[in-house]
DNA sequence: CCGGTTTAGTTGAGCATTCAACTAAACCGC
DNA sequence: GCGGTTTAGTTGAATGCTCAACTAAACCGG
């Protein structure tokens, strides 16, 4: 029986796996925590505020904006309480699916994305861009297409 | 003033950081999910036991460990008053600083331990490292130890 | 050795997320 | 078009995290 065996990770993978795991917690710690400070939102609101800001009347059914963000429903739903009672979004009910609702981004909401965006990307930059070398920008953007398709195709 | 315009990011740009936020969320929500299903634990707590079965004794201090696990003090408390309730670890008084507090990882915790870790170590080897050729588990790990440097060591 | 500063760790409040349960409407096969 | 199934979205409870405030002990300069 193979099946039963454990294979372990050598020790290659373990420094690969640990530095991940340390690189990509402390990135994302930091970029929230500054979007925090600077914008009284976290990452995944901002995200929200983004897709809605890309989409046609600024507006999208609350599951197209739940796939979008990388979000569950349920969070999805409980943020967007949250931002509607913010005033950066409101609920409109969808007119050809009287079980659907539309999130809509409002003027504010808007402004305060447009407020946000500047230090957010220079963040990125700054945390992210500026510490690889154009090679590696783009392995990373290929290792991580390949490890998306897997995780979100299955 | 060059200081007032942002630099954007470029499409490219756009669309690695995208890849990248969409794969990192996505891995570590699945094995997050996977720990908590066959283990009962979330990946934070996971890897508080696994930094305290390496050390000598099976203990450390509090904020040893809390620098081996990558989490803040506050996080670390809150966390280990719930491992300590599980009966994963239990805390002791430092002898040679009044202020300190050893973790120690007990038998239960250990056997708890060793119940998670083969199907842990099963995810992390099918959702990561078969996902990438071995030139790109190299390039990963040399672009995690850049990030992780710079964050950590700022 | 005394008073100010730093370090160790905890605590509570507030917020975000998860999971499971739920309502309601649309879909679909017959 | 009726009844079972799927889809859309919300809700509440439980859990984990962050931040700021706090206690207590160690350190350190004069």
């Amino acid at each position: 029986m193979l099946s039963v065996m454990t294979r372990w990770l050598d020790p290659d993978e373990q420094q690969t796996w640990r530095a991940f795991l340390t690189a990509s917690r402390a990135l994302m710690e930091t970029l929230d925590r500054e979007l925090q400070r600077d914008a009284g939102m976290p990452h995944a609101y901002y995200e929200i505020l983004v897709r809605l800001s890309e989409a046609p009347q600024r507006t999208l059914r609350m599951s197209e904006l739940a796939d979008a963000a990388g979000s569950s429903r349920s969070r999805l739903s409980h943020a967007a309480t949250r931002l509607e009672a913010s005033g950066w979004i409101r609920r409109e009910d969808c007119p050809t699916d009287r079980r659907g609702q539309l999130a809509v981004l409002t003027d504010e909401g808007f402004a305060a994305l447009r407020a946000a965006a500047p230090g957010h990307v220079a963040g990125v930059r700054r945390h992210l861009f500026d510490q690889l070398s154009p090679a590696q920008v783009d392995q990373l953007r290929r290792i991580s297409e390949a490890l998306a398709d897997h995780l979100t195709g299955s």
